[in-house]
DNA sequence: TCAAAAGTGTTATCCCTACACCCATGC
DNA sequence: GCATGGGTGTAGGGATAACACTTTTGA
């Protein structure tokens, strides 16, 4: 780039077509927990994590699922606007708890064109959604299987179509806990949204130790045995009740509410304490 | 978008310059920990945290300082790419650790042009840099002053010039410890670095205390005393000599070497445990 | 001899884990 | 009555903070 004095003489000279270009995208991970209904009339409902994915009807990918997104308009909108309006189009919903994620550059990931794309993540309390969701989306219970430290298989199932990857995770550096994610098998999902979903998994189960992320996915109120679940899925591991209880005591606050008729003693309901 | 059935009906039909398109760059937050001599020949060199500036003699933001980045070359290179070929141009150097930030995406980032840009953060031993670093780079002991909650002062110094700049941070969601960042006085750093140098030192602050990140800031053989100097300055406290110790016992391997001629009692050389 | 930093041991405190236990409900 | 989840108390162990203390050097 040649020198300039002042604003005057470099837009006398300066021509944007010089300069390569290319396309950018959004992509989110739509991150929410589902309510499994149980038999028996005892016992809590089952929960799952769940994502939103899209099926897509174009070339390239066509027929297999992605993440919902879209590409940036450079115009008018910042990166966090346009995650704002995908989400809108796809679940009606505005006020999502969005946070960006990863940029990701690979230089084969669209065959189309040159994209780079930036990920976002975003938390939704299921019962907040109304049936507008786009009728090509459909949510998705996940299922992390870790067999070892460097493999790991997800499975997707959305109550007509189970869906399997499988990404073997290589460490990038030894002084954090960073690895290289590659996916070592995939026929459903598009792109490279595989990764995108298992990084932003991953961050969502650090995340939520040292934030208070997880009300982000809550109804207004609720027991704390579901506050609990809701950990206890993410995390995917068994919590003992009274630790569970003590950590989270200053951050809810009791209600008059209480939950009844569920084959027990009825649980106080509780709201975040802001 | 239409819907295409394979490739070749699409390739067809496809036209590139459709699609509104955008320039990308990487701005590279270099941080490292310097060493200012004493007078008295019993201390030991009081450290400072420091990162790399380069002097911009171009419109726009001429004269004033700014991260070393540069523009991606969208085909050949990803981000990543992008920001060691920036690192090795300003340094000489490879195998920096090198970690990726946010990706900024603000409408009046750059009077030029429509630019979104990755930032990284890279972490170096300064005793691994030659003398070959950019004639316009320099390396500025940097200051953080918390007044409180909301604002913190930053003082730049290379000993020629001292610089200082102000953020507001406003929270942005209660759940997290997410801030905006404002700034809200600056007249000598360009673009909206101000904001990335925040960013990346308050990551570091956080990831030392989960991570072995600190080992890319040393070099291979290193005093006790010298490790916990670095791990103050970076979070900018005093520890007390044996609670570190014992942190760091695992992470450190005792050698047989020796540091002498400090004008006290010698200390064991430690190694980073592999 | 002395100032400075290297390096170690000890206690008091806090926090978390694990377990035991009681409570209240719907069928 | 009983299975189920709601909800609470407590003892034991591990980690940490704070402090005191000894060691070793160069000038």
């Amino acid at each position: 780039m040649e020198e300039y004095k002042n604003e005057t003489e470099f837009l006398k000279d300066y021509n944007p077509d010089e300069y390569e270009k290319l396309s950018m995208t959004t992509d989110i991970l739509l991150v929410s927990v589902s309510s499994k209904k149980q038999t028996n009339y005892r016992k809590t409902s089952k929960k799952m994590m769940s994502i939103l994915l899209v099926k897509r009807d174009e070339y390239p990918y066509k027929d297999m699922w992605c993440l919902p997104g879209g590409f940036l308009n450079p115009k008018t909108e910042t990166l966090g606007d346009c995650a704002k309006r995908v989400l809108k189009k796809e679940t009606n919903l505005s006020d999502i708890y969005l946070e960006q994620l990863y940029t990701f550059s690979e230089l084969d990931r669209d065959p189309r064109m040159r994209i780079v794309s930036t990920s976002y993540i975003a938390l939704v309390d299921k019962n907040k959604l109304t049936e507008n969701i786009n009728e090509k989306a459909s949510w998705f219970d996940i299922t992390l299987l870790e067999e070892d430290e460097k493999k790991v298989d997800i499975v997707l199932d959305n109550e007509e179509e189970t869906i399997s990857f499988t990404i073997k995770k290589t460490l990038k550096e030894k002084t954090t806990d960073r690895y290289k994610y590659t996916t070592i098998k995939n026929t459903k999902i598009a792109f490279d949204h595989p990764i995108v979903i298992l990084s932003g998994i991953e961050r969502l189960k650090n995340k939520i130790n040292y934030t208070d992320i997880v009300f982000n996915m809550m109804p207004k109120y609720f027991t704390l045995g579901e506050l609990q679940q809701v950990y206890e899925v993410i995390q995917n591991k068994k919590l003992l009740d009274p630790a569970f209880r003590r950590i989270i005591a200053d951050k809810v606050e009791k209600t008059d509410k209480v939950q009844t008729g569920e084959g027990h003693r009825p649980s106080a309901l509780f709201k975040y304490k802001k």
